[in-house]
DNA sequence: AGTTCAACCTGAAAGC
DNA sequence: TGCTTTCAGGTTGAAC
């Protein structure tokens, strides 16, 4: 569920909350959730008790922690993972898969996560790591190069949207900022991408630039209680979704209800009007 | 090599 | 009131 700026507002937590302080407990409750650490739990628990952690980083929508040992504690939220920074006495969450506790005795951290799709793992430490080396920088990292973008992104043979949420070409976005950003630049999801102009690839980075900082302002989209940041706050940009979930009512630019596609075995929502079909659609 | 899609899970909401 | 179906913010490996 969540994209670039729901796991920033997580990263900036886990700064506030678990930078420059040492491991002293470790419990996995669910193998599923490490299952990326194939060396499994034990292992996983090993490489971190003792363990300060030095920074907390990110790239599109994956986190880690830099360890003093040099390894980094690695985490993707999935679907519906949760990092959580919580006084110890908490009562367990229905869904916590692994939690850490510190030799200050302070606040635990703890991944909760309902469908298991996200997970955590200790992994040798880079910046960023190399088990995330597939993963393209995010577009609000200085060191993204837009001609490099725009011109991956004009050699593929695929659909817009597609392109945009595919993490090795550009990382960060998801369903919801997909579709909010072509939405703002006036283009249609299946437009194909050898025949997206630069100006008009230039003007979908300026509107994927101001709905992620948007949303980051506002703390993120949270459509229930799945999307929290590390003290269980929802974030607040929901309402300013201009098409996503928002089939059937009015366009905010011209008024025309919204329509919803399937797509990818999911939604694609759009403005009939704002993003007409293009001649020759590439699904 | 590039592109597409099923599979991995749980739970809420809608449909019947 | 149930029971079934659909849908949900993502990634990956394998098939084409």
């Amino acid at each position: 569920m969540p994209e670039l700026p729901e796991v920033e507002v997580v990263r900036r937590g886990l700064q506030r909350g678990v930078v420059g302080r040492t491991v002293s407990a470790v419990e996995v409750r669910h193998p599923r959730a490490v299952r990326r650490h194939v060396a499994g739990a034990e292992d996983l628990a090993g490489l971190l008790l003792g363990r300060r952690v030095e920074d907390a980083c990110r790239r599109g929508k994956y986190l880690w922690l830099p360890l003093d040992s040099g390894d980094a504690l690695q985490a993707h939220l999935g679907m519906s993972g949760q990092l959580l920074v919580v006084p110890a006495a908490t009562p367990v969450e229905a869904h916590l898969r692994v939690r850490l506790a510190f030799t200050d005795g302070g606040a635990e951290l703890r991944f909760v996560d309902q469908r298991t799709f996200g997970g955590i793992a200790v992994v040798a430490g880079g910046a960023p790591p190399a088990s995330i080396a597939h993963i393209a920088p995010d577009p609000l990292d200085p060191a993204f190069d837009e001609d490099a973008f725009v011109h991956a992104l004009r050699r593929r043979r695929t659909g817009l949207k597609r392109a945009l949420l595919d993490q090795r070409l550009i990382s960060g976005i998801g369903n919801i900022y997909a579709d909010e950003a072509l939405w703002r630049a006036g283009l249609h999801y299946a437009r194909a991408t050898e025949t997206v102009r630069r100006g008009e690839a230039l003007r979908l980075l300026v509107a994927v630039r101001a709905v992620l900082g948007e949303a980051l302002q506002a703390g993120g989209t949270s459509f229930d209680a799945l999307y929290v940041d590390t003290e269980g706050v929802s974030g607040r940009f929901e309402r300013a979704l201009a098409v996503y979930g928002r089939r059937g009512q009015p366009c905010p630019r011209c008024g025309t209800p919204i329509r919803r596609e399937a797509f990818m075995n999911r939604s694609a929502y759009s403005c009939p009007r704002c993003q007409p079909r293009p001649r020759r659609p590439h699904l």
